[in-house]
DNA sequence: TATTGAGTTGACTAACAACTCAACATAGTC
DNA sequence: GACTATGTTGAGTTGTTAGTCAACTCAATA
């Protein structure tokens, strides 16, 4: 089961909403020789705070992208470090290696616990 | 509740074990003058690779220092950002703003899942 | 008092991330 | 056949991270 690219999934995207590289780059506020770029893979994916915006400009959900830009925004980061607690359970998960049925469980879980 | 620092605990475990600033230093890969400047919070804690290797020189778990550093490995990364789930997880999780106690919930359902 | 061991400091740097800028190619259209 | 819209490419830029290097201080000891 071969993932898709970033860069070929953005292309995609971007095609089927018949935007141009030039506008979506202006709506995102990069050069758009950068989607370019980014769209044949010659750069690595952009950061999570500009994969975000594209994803708005595309109308897409963010995760579509996200989850394929091995990014996390620096906010996120904050989110995940910001205490002792916190840390601890990244290090629990880590050593668990979760399934994806295991996280969306822990997902719920989360939720009912307010 | 004031949390200690990086630095001065990093101070204070290298002192207990009576290992010299060099000596850590040598062992952990880096310059003497670099630990020096840690202990003093001078610098930003170092990266989790490196702040792992000094946990280990000194015999002490890494989560110790870790949890202070504010840092994430990249083989964290990789775990948080591999999956669609877990990046919903995350997203859910940063929208929840969980406290500790909440935090440690969170883990001890983590390790009821299997 | 010279030397050795330990720690501190300022200035500099290498590598990387996340881009920009300018030039060019290519296809359609007036 | 010039003009326009769109996309590609190479080289360069900017900011940040994670340190290094050389010079210095201070205390103990031979």
């Amino acid at each position: 089961m071969e993932e898709i690219s970033y860069g070929k999934l953005l292309k995609e995207l971007r095609r089927q909403k018949g935007v141009a590289q030039r506008d979506l780059a202006a709506s995102v506020g990069v050069d758009f020789s950068y989607i370019s770029k980014i769209e044949n893979d010659r750069l690595q994916p952009p950061s999570a705070d500009t994969t975000i915006k594209i994803c708005e400009a595309l109308g897409v959900p963010n995760e579509v992208l996200l989850s394929l830009s091995g990014k996390v925004s620096s906010e996120m980061k904050d989110t995940m470090t910001s205490s002792k607690s916190a840390i601890k359970f990244l290090h629990a998960v880590k050593d668990m290696q979760l399934t994806d049925a295991e996280w969306d469980k822990l997902t719920s879980k989360l939720k009912k616990l307010r």
